[in-house]
DNA sequence: GCCTGTGAAGCTATTCACAGCT
DNA sequence: AGCTGTGAATAGCTTCACAGGC
């Protein structure tokens, strides 16, 4: 089990390797992507030592091996499926933005309770009614739930996703979800993250 | 200087404080408002320790001054000004959540290199074109940017809004930017965030 | 009795610094 | 000579536990 933060950095990393090295160089030192990363060398070298990957003293890290030993940590056995709540401005923008970029997920069905929405592909995804959420998310087998609605709608959505077998929340609805300890929560509050940008723009960091 | 996390969580507080208590309660104890933020009372205590405030055994804290004193510490004297860079579907998704949320920051400027888009009002906030990013900046007196463009232009915008004068940056493009340490920069990648939360949907937490 | 405020302990994350390899 | 891998040191964050006040 490796921790958030470290998820979080190998996520970075591999798509930095994969993006910016993979036809460029076929070995990099921990510097190099250090730099990139905007992290300490000292901490890539950490990162890689907590999922076994080795590199040598004088060639450093072999890219395209690394990104796949990455891989092999970050994703399961198969891609897990994702699936989007809430279909509004935010919905949709997150939709393209990960459809966009080159990603190891899927998000294979989107929800929304307004009938002008659903029955239609939007943003290349199909976009489905939402009393039909339990249906839907057992038959794919979604296992990651990203919420985009309004707020007093979020907490009896995720009761549902989680009980249909979900079991990691991506939650941009501003207010505290709460969920069994079954269930990852990650809750990416717009306002606070903002509010805090505003605290140290004006304190000086 | 308050650390990052605690900002973040003041944030919160404040939040819930305004939007949930307010008009229902005068005073409440650490452990109820530990149970709504889904945090430790201990942490609670903790966080309003860091910025002096107190309450009384048995009767807890003040709703409504405690929301006073959160303020105090995280609004400067008058409120950031803010600035939105790329408008398409998740620059105007933020700027709407922004809007729609109680927030104690002022959106004052959009900017796009669409001349479809700029020199219109986009979701109750005047878009301009971006080559006129420098003079409004300085002329609102803008110091915090919340970047939602594509990656490409993502560094060239920081650089240009860091010479104006921006010294936070809120960065939704999936770009690691490097920026002067004058300048508080937070990366909140989509795609890393939910690969963090599939990793943990699927090792069980 | 039940709460707050807080020193001290415990835990996690990051950096240092250097032995060992190439 | 210059890098990696890693024990040890440091820094930062959270919880414990309890003295003191209402």
């Amino acid at each position: 089990m490796i921790s958030e933060k470290i998820v979080e950095r190998l996520s970075l990393y591999r798509w930095l390797l994969e993006t910016r090295l993979e036809n460029e160089v076929s070995n990099l030192f921990s510097y190099q992507l250090a730099s990139m990363a905007c992290v300490s060398p000292a901490q890539i070298r950490r990162d890689l030592m907590t999922i076994g990957y080795s590199g040598s003293p004088g060639k450093g890290y072999l890219v395209a091996d690394l990104a796949k030993s990455i891989g092999k940590e970050l994703d399961g056995a198969k891609p897990s499926k994702v699936a989007v709540v809430g279909m509004g401005n935010l919905g949709r923008a997150l939709v393209s933005f990960i459809s966009d970029r080159r990603s190891h997920l899927q998000i294979v069905a989107t929800f929304d309770t307004d009938s002008t929405k659903y029955g239609r592909v939007i943003c290349g995804c199909r976009c489905y009614a939402q009393n039909e959420l339990e249906k839907i998310i057992k038959l794919e087998g979604i296992t990651v739930a990203i919420l985009t609605l309004p707020s007093d709608a979020a907490q009896a959505v995720a009761d549902r996703l989680e009980k249909a077998g979900v079991t990691g929340i991506l939650n941009y609805a501003p207010v505290p979800l709460k969920v069994s300890k079954k269930v990852y929560l990650e809750n990416r509050d717009v306002t606070a993250a903002l509010e805090k940008v505003a605290y140290f723009a004006r304190e000086g960091d």
